[in-house]
DNA sequence: TTGTCAGGCAAGCAGGGACTTGCCTATGGT
DNA sequence: ACCATAGGCAAGTCCCTGCTTGCCTGACAA
């Protein structure tokens, strides 16, 4: 199992998150149409399907084969490892 | 403002966190001490150094000058950016 | 069956990050 | 005044990582 920190710490690969799960269960080409159309992000099909290799090592991204098209489904739940890690203090009130 | 994701890219600085968590107000020598002996984190006080100001840039430590020392606290409000960036289900029972 | 479309695989290149080395500043003790 | 302590600053080295380039496989349609 590859590393959760390692997978946030590139911005490209926060951003496929973020495309994800606005809207879950992309076809490839499509996340990279969408992340050049919404995020101007302008990385190349290859270099797409590299951040997806790390983020689905880290266990954010699950790929679903179908036919010839590959589905890419968000998954959140180890990003819970880091708030385990250290609690964050809740937003109160400061008077 | 740096980037809280890439500050905890690097284990050393997850560790430094997990030791500011446990004491914090720690001093650069104690921290040095603790994590070689608690962490078996075997890295010289320029690179804790340098680590400290990668995770001070970021927001999640604070440098609080006293004389000729200088006692390191941790903040780890800046970590409620990733969970509220990306909601992480809460872990129900799935019956 | 042949062409096209979705995607994978692998080598090579270039920039950034972690660490070292060496030197410098300032505070406090004696 | 002097020296040890706590820490900072800067240049240099090495390796990792992100990206490109080029080619290959497998599924569907005509």
């Amino acid at each position: 199992m590859g590393d959760v920190f390692k997978a946030l710490a590139d911005p490209t690969r926060r951003t496929i998150l973020d495309e994800l799960s606005d809207r879950d269960g992309q076809t490839l080409f499509e996340l990279c149409a969408r992340l050049a159309a919404r995020h101007q992000v302008a990385s190349s099909r290859q270099a797409v399907s590299q951040h997806l290799d790390v983020l689905a090592d880290a266990g954010l991204v699950h790929r679903r084969r179908e036919g010839r098209y590959t589905f890419l489904h968000l998954d959140t739940a180890p990003l819970r490892a880091i708030t385990d890690r250290w609690p964050v203090p809740h937003p109160e009130e400061t008077p």
